[in-house]
DNA sequence: AAGAAATCGAACAAAATGTACGAAAACGGA
DNA sequence: TCCGTTTTCGTACATTTTGTTCGATTTCTT
């Protein structure tokens, strides 16, 4: 590859995630992204045709990382490959995340209709807390917060696949499949 | 209130969510808006200082709606309220949720960041079925599709809570709430 | 009917977008 | 090292959006 596009396309990346940093994705504007990388305008738009594409490319990268070679991840973190389990599989991916956390954290703060989500989030776990009485705490070692933030954003995520898939099971059927996925049944 | 208010806002909220139907929100206008609600340019940031203000207002007045009264919801789908469990709070909300699935399927679809954690859940989920081997399918009546989904879904809130609290969990830890509380502790 | 409040619309400066083009520079293969 | 190719630069440009201002006008409330 041209030394000139990796150069460009470093820049750009480097500019684009220290902005990242900064300030929410949406607020970003390429003329930014120009300035701070420090490349003619016609030359982001060589590469890029919007800054999406861009955003695009920079997870592209990034998950590229993420799930290729679990083998390496492993040996980097001593684990025997013979355990070759989800829980090991999920856990190595944690580790990577882990290592290049300022990166990831640095998208991970992009939001939008996270607005919505939040919202939505942050009074499940409220009406889940209501209902707590008949959990039992201290019986495990998971913490309060976590369990809460989790069922609600769980919960969000059925109602996505709910509407991905036009409604077509019953509010019923969709609590009982989130009820038993995860062990709530009692509640 | 005077009507002159209310009736601007509808138009601005009938504007917005028709637009919100049409396209995604962070490609939508202020000018767009105004144009549709057929406005002027001053009355809308008379009423909203930004576009992002606009879409909380949304989002607001639609929650209120969502957790506010759950005995009236309870009595148009008659459950006997006595039964004020989790799982019918739940189920009441999702029955809102379908009577008003239009307006709500609007709102769901927007993106952004969306970008990044659908690349991630996607392979999540790949990743999940194919350790799949050890688990029953035909057992339970739950669709593969919503379980991978799902699964895929509820660790991306796992690890949204970890970076929330500056990675302060161990992987192996984190891991193990998850297995936990979604039951896949076999996997 | 009268005073208050909201809307209009036109105008404005500032900024961003996406595109175009020729000149200059950097590259890679021979 | 040379030469054709590719990339970058810089500038320019038309278009669009943004957020604000202000007086005139309309609409509300009482």
């Amino acid at each position: 590859m041209d030394r000139r596009i990796k150069r460009t396309k470093a820049a750009i990346y480097a500019a684009f995630e220290e902005l990242l940093s900064e300030k929410k994705y949406e607020h970003i504007t390429v003329q930014e992204i120009i300035d701070r990388a420090d490349i003619g305008r016609s030359t982001f738009y060589a590469h890029f045709e919007t800054r999406d594409d861009l955003l695009k490319a920079v997870c592209s990268e990034l998950f590229s990382h993420v799930f290729s070679d679990h083998s390496k991840a492993e040996a980097s973190h001593d684990f025997s490959s013979e355990d070759d389990t989800l829980k090991n599989a999920l856990t190595h991916i944690l580790y990577h995340l882990k290592d290049d956390r300022k990166r990831y954290s640095r998208i991970f703060s992009c939001e939008s209709s996270e607005i919505f989500w939040s919202y939505f989030r942050k009074q499940l776990s409220e009406l889940i807390s209501g209902y707590n009485y008949g959990y039992e705490t201290g019986k495990t070692d998971i913490p309060e917060d976590f369990r809460l933030d989790f069922l609600g954003g769980a919960f969000i995520e059925a109602v996505k696949w709910w509407f991905r898939t036009d409604l077509k099971t019953s509010p019923e059927k969709l609590v009982s499949y989130f009820a038993a996925l995860t062990g709530q049944d009692q509640l």
